[in-house]
DNA sequence: TTAAAATTACGAAATATTTCGTAAATAAAT
DNA sequence: ATTTATTTACGAAATATTTCGTAATTTTAA
């Protein structure tokens, strides 16, 4: 891993991320499939959905292939990636980097149950013996 | 605390968060602070960081007093506020709503102190004696 | 084989966001 | 007082994002 490998920044617009959501959830899907999806939440025109999957198809932030008259689309940036790289985002721009913070705010104001929080506690365990 | 009442809904945009985060960190400024801050990161005109504070100032997002010939701006919206929303947001929409794995994600790839790790675990203890 | 139904391609309108130029107002300096 | 410098107001251009209409294509059904 060096500098300078290029890190590609994954910058989905935020009906793009829509759309990576319902695709992470549920595997590779034809547009309609997606937009039905969409449709559960609010009201997204059909051709508006398409049109969103060949612009994302053009920033490579999903692949297609053909079946039948269908275009499948998949997710061609991770899942995590997506994830670790927003979250980054939030913790640089909006906790001033302070991952403490953060994780406070995160467990305080949502339910967690006691199981989880245990298994976290585990998991900070684990972080402490490795590194620091 | 009561369903009908108005949530209000803190929805700035990039570059207003931007504006947030300055005035959050150096307290109430005027537009040449604000934009001095700013232009430590990339380069913004005068003008625009002043357009960007007017319309702030029609969302309520900051409000302003007069000093002399200036304008002091102050944030409107409280930093733990903004801070929550914008959590939340993440962990629905990137997370599917589960704090464990955000929280993971956070302490996993971010240094985070063996002190402050412990202090973390003191504070999952104090939640899970609380609620749930 | 033809008609109907569903899909894709694509331009462009509608909307949102960012940037900046210019004029007017205000304060400071000469 | 007059000039100079700084600031505010504001329209509007530039850019980014979302939405949709229509035509062309492909498949299915009659």
């Amino acid at each position: 891993m060096h500098y300078f490998m290029l890190k590609k920044y994954i910058k989905p617009t935020e009906s793009e991320l829509e759309i990576l959501q319902v695709i992470w959830n549920k595997g590779p899907s034809s547009v309609r499939e997606i937009n039905d999806e969409l449709n559960k939440n609010r009201e997204t025109g059909y051709t508006t959905t398409l049109k969103l999957l060949q612009i994302m198809t053009d920033k490579s932030l999903v692949t297609r292939i053909k079946d039948g008259r269908n275009h499948i689309y998949s997710a061609a940036v991770e899942q995590n990636a997506a994830q670790q790289q927003m979250l980054d985002k939030l913790l640089m721009g909006v906790f001033g980097g302070s991952a403490k913070r953060l994780v406070m705010e995160a467990l305080g104001n949502h339910n967690t149950s006691n199981e989880e929080l245990e298994e976290i506690k585990k998991y900070i365990d684990g972080l402490k013996g490795g590194e620091s």
